[in-house]
DNA sequence: GTCTATATAGTGATAGAC
DNA sequence: GTCTATCACTATATAGAC
């Protein structure tokens, strides 16, 4: 449990969870120091700005996530195990956190001052850099022995993020336009998960 | 040119234009009259409410791409060239009106209400059940005679849906992350819409 | 470190004059 | 039909007491 007594980590868990369940714009200081229990003004005294606040949560978010890529990355596997544990990967960790992908596309569509924070401060990074080479010279190698078709690396991550990340955006249409019970949602992304595979695998057979 | 004199027509361009750009909560009803060059209580006295006025953008615009979807189903083409058509169309309609399927997921997502107005106007219209109907008649057909791999009309959906949305959203991101100069970017789409076919084809052989 | 109180600004909506 | 004026509300942020 992060329940930590500390005024200033409260604050910010619970300003986590509410900037992900309504994205920056409809969450006000206010109501997250009513769900702490403290003052609006305490918010302001740790934080300043309620955007300094949001930069430190959503900077964090996507260094976990790039984590999880850059550790997928690393598996000794096959190729063809290591596109289905990748992907298992990636569903798995999205499971745990389904509104993670639609949070951060909705925070870096609506704000172009994050692009440019993020360009700055990962895609210039060469921890990051490397982990596209190192894919790169993977795929280039299985293609040279002929166990896959020949494709782009960037068009193959492009293809797998589409199917991967669109599954958890369209959860709640697929929820309430199709009056889903949260069982059947999570059937359904389960499902999702070994046809993403399905698909990625057929579409790089040789 | 739809420079309507008619205030009424030209308020509803006028905020169809911002809420497209910018968001339904980002767009006020005073930005609104002043790029008509009218009052805010103009705005109010022919929609009543933002929500309103909004409502009618929207639903128009939902109507407007379901569609074109449904145009797509009425080809006679072989299957594959139907297929092929088919993401060709929507691939075109959205490189008119790139900001659309943002604008639709991010209002369908921050706004329950909305979901609950499309399931009552659409997903229960008997027209757009049809299109469903008839998707799903076609495939097992081409299924039974042996010409495509088997496989749920619902996921195939999905997967297109996906991949050709998807391509659209991360729009900003690619151009901004990775520093694309506006003709990149249109180079990037008109490539996607041949790797998405190449994609969906490949996935339904036999 | 935490509170109360307030400055400042923006919003959606309406009443009422012309 | 279009305007001015204004209400009721909410927001971020800060000053100052304890």
């Amino acid at each position: 449990m992060n329940t930590n007594d500390n005024m200033e980590m409260r604050i910010r868990e619970v300003a986590q969870q509410l900037f992900f369940k309504q994205g920056y714009a409809a969450t006000s200081t206010i109501q997250i120091a009513k769900e702490v229990g403290c003052t609006q003004a305490l918010v302001h005294y740790y934080y300043r700005t309620k955007e300094n606040l949001f930069r430190q949560i959503f900077m964090e978010q996507i260094q976990a996530a790039l984590r999880v890529i850059g550790q997928s990355l690393m598996s000794e596997d096959s190729f063809d195990k290591f596109i289905e544990s990748a992907i298992s990967m990636y569903f798995d960790t999205l499971i745990q956190n389904p509104r993670l992908p639609y949070f951060v596309l909705e925070e870096l569509i609506s704000n172009p001052e994050r692009r440019k924070y993020l360009r700055e401060n990962f895609v210039k990074n060469p921890t990051y850099a490397m982990f596209y080479l190192q894919f790169d010279a993977r795929l280039k190698q299985e293609q040279q022995a002929g166990r896959i078709s020949p494709i782009d690396p960037f068009d193959l991550m492009i293809t797998i993020v589409s199917l991967v990340v669109f599954t958890f955006i369209s959860l709640p249409m697929y929820q309430d336009l199709l009056s889903r019970t949260d069982e059947q949602v999570h059937e359904f992304v389960l499902h999702r998960k070994e046809e993403v595979i399905r698909i990625v695998r057929k579409m790089l057979m040789p």
